[in-house]
DNA sequence: TCATTCAGTAAACAACTGTTTGCTGACTCG
DNA sequence: CGAGTCAGCAAACAGTTGTTTACTGAATGA
């Protein structure tokens, strides 16, 4: 790639970067052109170079939020072991996911049902994706003997809702201890759908 | 009260209800005092003689929404009889509300992670309060004898968050077809956590 | 009845907004 | 080298915004 192509991507990436934090404490339907421009240093009519739209810039951003959680994802259903432990290294992937990609869940968060329909449907779009590698995963286990397709797929939304949940009330934990109150939450209900599953044929 | 004051109410509820308009398609920090006037049909200073700022506006709106929601949960814990009857009321019970009450459901939804921070803490409170108030309903159960009350609060929250979680789902339906497919998913969730709670203590 | 209160108004304020325009100057490539 | 491309800029456009001001006129209550 020539230097000409790496400056206009350096400039896009300053754009992002921009939008990013400023939505850390704002809605995307409240942002403006010239605030992500004047954040990334560049002149408003730059950002036309780049995006179309604002929301144009926010599907991009859903893009990268949701690339990085998939990451996550792949990495909880690989994991092995006994159930117990199982769950509790998954929240404790789950903790360290939003620490480390904060901005990012805190977007998603905020836009899965915010104002602006392409980043709403982007994110919709995405998650349904999860759930059907969740439901894929479920499915090949052991555990999942006699299960209809429909009842495997529902325990995977189950799962990936929880999952978002508990990401997004990590967001919110103010200290250590809030953090370990929301992660031993997330570990008993958890641990209470395990136990669902497990007797779910004994009905 | 007299007829100045009741004027006066009658214009607020314009505002209010110019406000939960706009909000369907719009979010909270999108929005502008002369934008809910104009839609109120009253003149842009005529709003600071009855609120502050659009956040003050926006938890006004969040207390009757959830004073509303407050009504379907009472109803939902008055429900009395079999376990799998009970679980089709109580989802039929979230499906109504929604549909009766569209407008503040997915304002909810939209501000309960969005940019405006009061607005944000008061859905939170409300959210925590309500929990509570299942949880006591569930530890007076026979279900929950022996269930330590951590344990009781976390169900607790569990079936809080499955709630507003389904109720956001129904928003987006796009049918009927849609509607009982959500509802379905639902009913089988609710169904697998009754399962676990039911076996809570074989582990 | 008559002074007082006060919800709602019209007008003005300065400070923004998104978007288009023509331009410049550094990179690209023959 | 030299023509062409094109990312980024300054300036201008016509609107919009939140908020304050002094005002009007209907309801109030002594």
């Amino acid at each position: 790639m020539g230097v000409r192509q790496a400056q206009k991507q350096q400039s896009r990436r300053a754009l992002l970067d921009a939008g990013l934090h400023l939505l850390e404490h704002q809605n995307l339907s409240g942002l403006g052109v010239r605030e992500v421009t004047r954040a990334a240093g560049m002149s408003p009519a730059g950002f036309y170079r780049h995006f179309r739209d604002l929301a144009e810039l926010g599907v991009v951003l859903v893009e990268e939020s949701l690339a990085s959680l998939h990451g996550l994802i792949r990495g909880a259903l690989a994991e092995q072991g006994e159930a117990a432990e199982l769950i509790d290294r998954t929240v404790e992937l789950i903790a360290g996911h939003v620490r480390e990609h904060r901005a990012y869940v805190r977007f998603l968060a905020r836009e899965r049902h915010g104002g602006v329909q392409p980043v709403r449907a982007a994110i919709a779009a995405e998650l349904a994706r999860f759930a059907d590698e969740v439901a894929e995963a479920l499915g090949a286990q052991s555990e999942s003997a006699g299960w209809s397709a429909a009842d495997v797929r529902m325990l995977a939304e189950l799962y990936v809702d929880h999952m978002v949940a508990t990401a997004v009330a990590f967001l919110d934990a103010d200290g250590p201890a809030t953090e370990e109150r929301i992660a031993g939450t997330a570990r008993t209900q958890l641990r209470l759908i395990s136990v669902g599953r497990r007797h779910w044929r004994d009905v």
